[in-house]
RNA sequence: GCCCGCGUGGCGGAAUUGGCAGACGCGCUAGAUUCAGGUUCUAGUGAGUAACAUCGUACAGGUUCAAGUCCUGUCGCGGGCACCA
């Protein structure tokens, strides 16, 4: 009942508006009030610490919030509420991610505009948002397929596409600098040259092609070859498509990760996604050819016990290096090996197959002749896509070795005797590793990888190297509702197309209507289907591709830092007031730090959305269009909510919560709070309708606290005899006569300092379920006090109100209306301090434990001496049976804490 | 298989540097209010005992005056990666 009014209030008023710098703030607003700001101008330097508090903005589903929603949007809420209290400028947006394939499925079955279908679900999205009391800068809000947003997607696609990676300077840099080689002198030379080296380019290699989707996707949407979305299966076919060379910023990637505050299991994910692995490579010649093969190895070390090759089966050396005799069988196993989907190829993972070139090789170190085999294991992918094969130490090449009776050498010693060699992966000692120019026998794996990479190198064999797991990223999708890509594909004098981007000022490039929003019949993408949009004057084709979802989640939180900005994706003193470190406010948290103060969501995107994002950001940094090198300084993951029964929440499970319903049931205080109460944040929990219930019975405890009993209970018969009129009742509510405008007493102050104290450091920590018990204990406490001074219970519903904003509001309005005081802003009244003094007591327990087993315990003074505690210890009524008859040995004090006696 | 994280009452979960295990809440038991149900209030609630004793933080060891917390091993659960040479 209360809810919705405090709601539209806050609406009214823009409690929550954020003010970018040059902006006025109105001369009424509560913001501008407590900062001298009101009526004035807002400048970068006048304006206090910036709080950049940020939340994954929801795909708007047509399913509507679930309870995980909020459990995410309610922590960061709370600490957006709490920051404002404390002084800081909090910068607290919401918006939608609102292309995506459901809205274009329902668009193909139905005919409705995916348009139609995102709006409804928008505000839908936005009702149940709303409804929680989120104090969100709705004049922020951000909708990733409005022309108005993805217009700047567009624009920074450009961006991207003009750039290339300079490996000097390791930036991206605009495609003017790029040096062209000295054979490189026409454009038609030039131009293929220069496409080859953007951040941006189109490839021709095996993609992840999903027939159920129509579409490609990116590897990181692929997961255990099924696709992440609906779980379809995932071939492997050549197709054109553009990619983003993110492989270029792999290592920046990974070493960035030690300059932000994310959790160690996420930057592990990253880290392992990206998977940098240092090695060498090693020329083999090939015996009887004048080509070489190289490969790439971890255990260079290991080279005396490669006693075979293997090329991945689409290894541009097999068709050369074949004999005629192993030809049909080789390509047979070609044909074969190209013909499995990834999920066949994980599923089968366990037998080894391949086959024998017919060709030699000859190992560098000691002129042995090797046979060249091709077998799957070897992935084209990764490396150089051939591996030396050292069946003794490695396990797949042990497990191959063994299947095709292949010779198998010990060259590594296992540090403990009983360790049987064959198949150890370990470090240990190199043996039988004397070649005639160089021998490694005896040193440990460390230094005889150094001492053969030294050797290699010098001889022109080989060289050290990294390698990383990352792969460019896959960046075209043959579907409508994306952002169309802003290139298009102009003809040469030869007949041939080369792309080309269009001018940013005929950005944005919309989509065309369309009727059908399937593929066309020969397969291609639904936007060539109009004819009239995709072929231009000249002979020039758009591009019918479009971009992937995850496009427009790249970058939204720098949009909402000047979400209407129609000339810049964001203003330069928007960027920089709200993305830049700062001083911090004495006594009032944390200071302001580099990017999005705090990012929460969950761990899904911990490789698409987090690490494209990041890569984004680095192009921007190094282009100069923004002012850090990372976007999210501090991020943390909300754990997943489970059903009451434990298990995931699913509807065929039928245990999925809406919270629409219990809304209806408890209002969005109580869920909020429950929401928080019911354990870490980032932890998996099981929901509980009853703990609900508990919370709800907390906050009706904090309304009598309050309100006279009389009046109250009046309120409730009149609301069971007519409903209805529940609100007009509800005003005739009195608060307690027990309030009064005294100095509370000593115990009193203590209570309300104590939950100060502990729900302003819990708040630090965001550790919300504590925080909300040590309130449960005050107002447990409060319930009973005889006189209620009004200044405590104050500031005890400014401690309530980041968590349950609507009742804290309510009580504070007719606490000071009862008081006859003017009612001061909540949310910008300054947040609470606690004075230590009012905690100290004069005496502490001290327990007595005698073997580490508490007996007893006694209260002693403050100023009691050790001494003296120990003396009181060995006098310890309770603790005398288990002294008596005995010697003791040790008295351990520790004071303030507790004693030990030991006896024996 | 590899890499992270986690195992505490009937349940969700508390426990600065090792220092009173089980805060707070749910549930349960008994009582009060009530025609009754609900609400609300009071008391109790790890096992065990008449009461003590004793046992108790997945299991088995270890370090320590003292271990949920530190060390070693085992088991179980969750997440990520998965032929990455």
């Amino acid at each position: 009942m209360i809810e919705p009014r405090w709601q539209d209030r806050w609406e009214a008023e823009q409690t929550f508006k954020a003010f970018n710098p040059g902006q006025v703030v109105p001369s009424t607003h509560p913001f501008g009030l407590r900062h001298g700001l009101a009526g004035q101008p807002a400048t970068a330097a006048a304006l206090p610490p910036k709080f950049y508090i940020l939340d994954m903005f929801p795909y708007p589903s047509g399913a509507g919030l679930h309870v995980g929603h909020p459990e995410g949007y309610t922590a960061t809420d709370i600490l957006a509420r709490f920051r404002r209290s404390q002084g800081r400028h909090v910068l607290h947006p919401m918006g939608w991610d609102a292309f995506g394939l459901p809205a274009e499925q329902y668009a193909i079955k139905t005919g409705q505009h995916p348009r139609v279908t995102t709006n409804a679900n928008i505000t839908n999205f936005k009702r149940q948002i709303r409804s929680l009391g989120f104090s969100y800068d709705w004049s922020r809000e951000v909708d990733t397929t409005d022309t108005g947003y993805f217009r700047w997607t567009q624009w920074i696609f450009l961006q991207i596409y003009h750039s290339w990676f300079n490996p000097v300077t390791q930036r991206a840099e605009h495609i003017s600098t790029l040096p062209y080689p000295a054979d490189c002198t026409t454009e038609a030379q030039r131009r293929p040259y220069r496409d080859s080296k953007r951040l941006a380019y189109v490839s021709e290699a095996p993609v992840n092609w999903c027939p159920e989707l129509g579409t490609v996707l990116a590897n990181e949407e692929v997961i255990d070859g099924k696709s992440e979305v609906g779980g379809f299966a995932v071939i492997r076919r050549p197709m054109r498509q553009w990619m983003l060379r993110i492989t270029a910023f792999a290592e920046r990637l990974l070493t960035d990760l030690d300059t932000i505050d994310w959790s160690d299991s996420l930057k592990e994910m990253q880290r392992n996604w990206i998977g940098r692995s240092e090695g060498a490579e090693v020329d083999f010649t090939l015996d009887g050819h004048g080509e070489r093969i190289r490969v790439f190895t971890t255990r260079p070390d290991t080279l005396f016990g490669a006693t075979y090759m293997v090329l991945s089966p689409e290894h541009r050396l097999v068709k050369q290096i074949t004999t005629d005799a192993q030809r049909e069988a080789v390509e047979k196993y070609q044909t074969w090996a190209a013909g499995r989907s990834d999920l066949e190829r994980t599923e089968l993972a366990k037998e080894k197959t391949g086959v024998w070139t017919g060709a030699f090789a000859i190992n560098p170190v000691n002129g042995q002749r090797i046979p060249v085999w091709i077998a799957d294991y070897v992935l084209s992918t990764y490396g150089t896509g051939a591996i030396m094969a050292v069946p003794a130490h490695d396990e797949r090449d042990f497990e191959f070795a063994r299947k095709f009776d292949l010779p198998i050498v010990q060259v590594v010693q296992p540090p403990d005797a009983k360790t049987d060699w064959q198949g150890f992966c370990d470090e240990g000692t190199a043996v039988n590793s004397s070649g005639p120019d160089l021998s490694l026998d005896g040193l440990p794996t460390l230094e005889a990888k150094r001492t053969i990479s030294t050797w290699l190198e010098s001889r022109g064999l080989g060289k050290k190297t990294v390698n990383f797991k990352l792969r460019d990223w896959l960046f075209s999708r043959q579907r409508y509702w994306g952002e169309p890509f802003p290139i298009q594909w102009e003809p040469a004098a030869d007949g041939s197309r080369h792309h080309a981007g269009i001018a940013e000022s005929e950005l944005p490039l919309l989509p065309p209507a369309l009727d059908d929003y399937k593929p066309t019949a020969d397969g291609q993408p639904p936007l060539a289907r109009a004819a009239d949009w995709v072929n231009l004057p000249g002979n020039v084709l758009r591009e019918t591709n479009t971009m992937p979802q995850w496009a427009g989640s790249c970058w939204y939180y720098l949009r909402y830092l000047d979400a209407r900005n129609g000339e810049a994706f964001a203003s330069k003193e928007a960027e920089s007031y709200w993305m830049s470190a700062a001083a911090a406010i004495p006594g009032n948290g944390p200071a302001p730090t580099p990017g999005v103060d705090l990012y929460v969501g969950g761990t899904e995107h911990a490789v698409l959305h987090l690490l494209y994002a990041r890569f984004w950001h680095k192009i921007l940094f190094d282009l100069g269009h923004v002012s850090t090198p990372e976007p999210f300084y501090k991020l943390v993951n909300q754990g997943l909510i489970l059903g009451s029964d434990g298990q995931k929440m699913s509807k065929s499970r039928g245990n999925v919560v809406n919270p629409d319903d219990v809304l209806q049931e408890y209002g969005a205080d109580a869920f909020r709070l429950y929401e928080m109460f019911m354990g870490p944040l980032s932890e998996t929990k099981p929901w509980n309708t009853q703990g609900v219930e508990g919370v709800y019975r907390f906050l009706g405890r904090v309304w009598r606290v309050f309100v006279d009993e009389k009046s109250e209970a009046e309120f409730e018969q009149a609301c069971a005899v007519d409903p209805s009129i529940g609100d007009q009742h509800l005003s005739k509510v009195k608060l307690s006569p027990a309030i009064a405008d005294v100095p509370g007493e000593p115990a009193q102050l203590k209570a309300l300092h104590a939950s100060i104290k502990k729900v302003t450091e819990d708040l630090e920590g965001m550790r919300f379920n504590t925080a909300i018990s040590a309130m449960m204990i005050f107002a447990n406490d409060a319930l009973n006090w005889p006189v209620k001074p009004a200044g405590a219970l104050a500031t005890f519903l400014q401690l309530l109100a980041p968590f349950s904003p609507h009742l804290a509001e309510e009580l504070w309005e007719r606490l000071h209306n009862h008081l006859g005081k003017p009612v001061p802003s909540l949310t910008y009244t300054p947040w609470p301090t606690f004075d230590p003094a009012l905690l100290v007591e004069d005496s502490y327990e001290l327990p007595v434990q005698v073997n580490g087993k508490l007996r007893d315990v006694l209260r002693v003074p403050n100023e009691t001496t050790n001494a003296q505690l120990e003396a009181l210890a060995l006098a310890a009524e309770k603790a005398q049976p288990f002294l008596a008859g005995k010697t003791v040995r040790k008295v351990i004090v520790v004071p303030k804490r507790m004693v030990n006696i030991v006896v024996g």
